[in-house]
DNA sequence: GTCTATACAGCGATAGAC
DNA sequence: GTCTATCGCTGTATAGAC
């Protein structure tokens, strides 16, 4: 990645961010303009697409980030380090609660129609590559199924309920028990 | 409830409808008004404290629901039974998944700010009425709690997933095996 | 690339007739 | 109670100077 390409990254994560603490519809591109510095000039050079590119770029950049550090290694390396490895980023993503998954909150309001395919590809491929992985540690194809959607399922219902009760030790401790969940089939 | 009392509940149930598909930001007044098919002057004689107050009292009414159906039952009759009764509600409530949790959506993004103290309120009251429940049931004290933590959290991260994946099913499959979970300590 | 100025639609909210 | 008209403001988006 050149520097360029790095500035445009950081510039997508800090849009991110907005979008995470203040949804779709509450980003308002005054705000935008305010937390990142830029004119709206700036950004429309950017990002001719407006607001709904801004978001676009931002899921994409979050796809991204688990395609390399979660979804690949589950898909390819041997489970049980890939399965290890998946919980760090997770609470390292996640910032151990503080931070909420952009794809989880955008699916529960009318946001959700706007990036269907986005969403839906990046819930799909979480699900299927820890079932894979769990396959080839031994589980049987349906129990792995049903294991992997519990523990996707499991995270974005513990990011909620941290940020429902403003209490990031809560997702600490809900992930740390689907963690040893799925450490008793390896 | 006399007749005008259930007029006003009918409305504010009209009206979360609305705040659970767009969320606080993207319900509009316009679309509050033509979704209920009363004009801007008629809402605000009922809500004088406006939008503000229209999601307050949608919030209530969910709580209120949940207080009558879930929460009290959970808190006063035997366990099993109640346990069972939680599920059967819990499946009604949310349409077997083609209905999101009002609380859980406002709790993502800064909309939480808004209600902070109804929102954590709802699910404390949730997560202890279930532990007691349990308890009663005689699972130990810090398991109760756990298991207790966990099962309102899967339900969450199930309504997410059903609604990203566009798939009630996610949620009937999700929520038949928290309730297996559950059952294995009754 | 970045800014300021601006267009115009939609927002939440209010007033007042009926 | 319900409506229409309208307020002031903010929303997204664009134009054009630099």
């Amino acid at each position: 990645m050149n520097p360029h390409q790095a500035e445009h990254a950081a510039l997508i994560a800090q849009i991110a961010e907005i979008f995470r603490h203040c949804g779709y519809e509450g980003a308002s591109l005054s705000r935008i303009t305010e937390r990142t510095g830029l004119g709206k000039g700036s950004l429309y050079h950017f990002f001719p697409g407006g607001k709904d590119a801004m978001a676009a770029a931002a899921l994409a950049q979050v796809d991204d980030w688990f395609r390399r550090r979660i979804f690949q290694p589950l898909e390819r390396d041997s489970a049980p380090g890939a399965i290890n490895g998946m919980w760090d980023a997770v609470d390292e993503y996640f910032l151990s609660g503080q931070r909420i998954c952009l794809m989880g909150a955008f699916a529960l309001d009318g946001t959700r129609d706007r990036f269907t395919d986005a969403i839906g590809a990046y819930f799909t491929r979480w699900i299927s590559a820890l079932q894979r992985a769990l396959e080839r540690a031994g589980v049987d194809g349906p129990a792995a199924g049903e294991l992997a959607e519990d523990t996707v399922a499991g995270i974005q219902g513990a990011l909620t309920l941290a940020r429902a009760l403003n209490d990031n030790g809560q997702f600490v401790r809900s992930a740390r028990r689907l963690r040893g969940r799925l450490a008793r089939y390896l």
